[in-house]
RNA sequence: GGAGGGGUACCAAAGCGGUCAAAUGGGGCGGGCUGUAAACCCGUUGACUUCGGUCUUCGAAAGUUCGAAUCUUUCCCCCUCCA
């Protein structure tokens, strides 16, 4: 059997529900289709929460398929209420514009295609939503769903089970993209929809709205939730959330974040999320002994993916120099500071302070009694010490840092 | 509309006149072990400090008191149940 879609779906571990598989590989093996997915817009970037999805908008252009881009401008405004026990604050319509804007951005590099029939195409929901009326929206499409079964969804009875509220507003979400899921196959030809597995429901609910409108047929797909081997959620760091756009979160903290995979995950992720054929992965895998250097091999592969080559081996390079040779890395963030005050002397709380890399004295003075703060890599332990122009390497800095992994070069003008 | 319950540090949650900068758990941070992993262990977790202390915090404001997170009043917000 031929390489298809689906079939790589499968193999690399994206796919977890079908509404009808068998159906749906047949379609796709005969025509180029379309199928969505559909993003929240809280927020003014994505962060790896949603790779996985931009993966397989990614696999589904590899094979000639046209991906659309929901960027839920109204149904933002309503807040899903899959996933969370508590309602969600209501964004300001112009903060969801702002984030549209840059997720939109992200969008085109990463789905960039020359090609006319793989280019993404774009839609926000608020152009079609907020051109509802209530009472014919209530005549045409509500009469579609009953409330037996809406109250048998997961993101409902996990709320009511709970007693947590659920406000009605929240309550329509499902319904809303259901309407978003007929409206583009009205629109583009739209046949399936694509998300996480807490979106199966939602999912369901449009496929069945196209049906009892149209009679006709669509599909739905759901990835898996990607867990840790920790069991935890995938995406925290100690910094927050894995932010896609480096604006948010550098490239060379990304890198790091791939990096610092745990061992248990390792295999998973680089099925996930890199674009390495599955059987040279697989070879790659089983050859490789030292696992060290297959989670330099995703943090690479992530890295180019998103933020480009160059980024990735810079990245490699600087943790390279810093945790191999322990000398200062290129990536570093520097600084500059007046030669003057040195000459005066600085005392070491203040110069950590003034340069940002704690937020209060207190806590340099804490991290300093843990034995967490260093001058040029030799620990400091000395509150009052005052660092003047011996501290300053040959090469006119001084590096700063704060644990293992957190450093600053400043350099003397 | 009626009846109750509640708002405490990043989160959850104790405290209910002084010994409270506030138990405990989670998270975070630093250290140790190691492989920039996991697990585990230790320390730390309001700010400033001349290291003696000082200042600000328990939804908001006002009050009682020598003294309030704790008592009173008003206001704001949240939740549950009944209609």
């Amino acid at each position: 059997m031929k390489n298809s879609f689906l079939s790589e779906m499968k193999s690399r571990g994206y796919l977890n529900q079908c509404t009808d598989l068998d159906n749906l590989e047949k379609i796709s093996k005969e025509k180029t289709i379309k199928a969505y997915i559909g993003f929240d817009c809280t927020a003014p970037s994505l962060h790896v929460g949603s790779l996985l999805q931009i993966m397989i908008l990614r696999l589904l252009q590899k094979y000639g398929h046209q991906p659309i881009v929901l960027l839920g401008g109204g149904t933002t405004l309503i807040g899903d209420p899959s996933g969370k026990d508590t309602t969600r604050k209501i964004l300001k319509q112009k903060d969801i514009k702002k984030n549209i804007t840059s997720i939109k951005k992200l969008f085109e590099k990463l789905l960039f295609s020359k090609s006319k029939k793989t280019k993404p195409i774009f839609v926000d929901n608020y152009q079609w939503l907020s051109k509802l009326k209530y009472i014919d929206f209530l005549r045409d499409i509500g009469k579609h769903f009953t409330l037996n079964k809406m109250l048998t969804f997961e993101s409902v009875k996990l709320r009511l089970d709970r007693e947590q509220s659920l406000s009605y507003t929240e309550f329509n979400y499902m319904i809303l993209q259901a309407y978003d899921f007929y409206q583009l196959y009205k629109k583009h030809d739209c046949i399936l929809q694509m998300g996480g597995s807490d979106q199966w429901g939602n999912i369901v609910n449009g496929v069945e709205l196209i049906r009892r409108i149209l009679q006709k047929d669509s599909y739905g797909l759901t990835t898996p939730l990607i867990t840790l081997s920790s069991g935890a959620k995938m995406g925290k760091t100690e910094k927050g959330a894995v932010w896609l756009d480096k604006k948010m979160f550098s490239p060379y903290e990304y890198w790091q974040f791939w990096r610092n995979t745990s061992d248990g995950d390792v295999k998973k992720f680089l099925n996930y999320f890199t674009e390495i054929e599955t059987n040279d992965l697989s070879q790659k895998i089983d050859k490789e002994k030292n696992i060290n250097n297959l989670k330099i091999l995703l943090a690479n592969e992530a890295t180019t993916l998103m933020h480009g080559a160059k980024a990735a081996k810079d990245s490699a390079d600087t943790a390279k120099e810093t945790f191999v040779k322990g000398g200062l890395g290129k990536n570093i963030p520097e600084k500059k500071m007046s030669n003057k005050e040195f000459i005066q002397g600085v005392n070491i709380i203040d110069l950590f302070f003034q340069n940002k890399l704690v937020q209060s004295k207190s806590e340099a003075r804490r991290i300093l009694k843990n034995n967490g703060i260093r001058i040029n890599d030799n620990i400091i332990s000395d509150e009052k010490k005052i660092i003047n122009m011996n501290d300053v390497s040959n090469d006119n800095f001084i590096k700063l840092s704060i644990g293992k992994k957190n450093h600053l070069k400043i350099k003397i003008i």
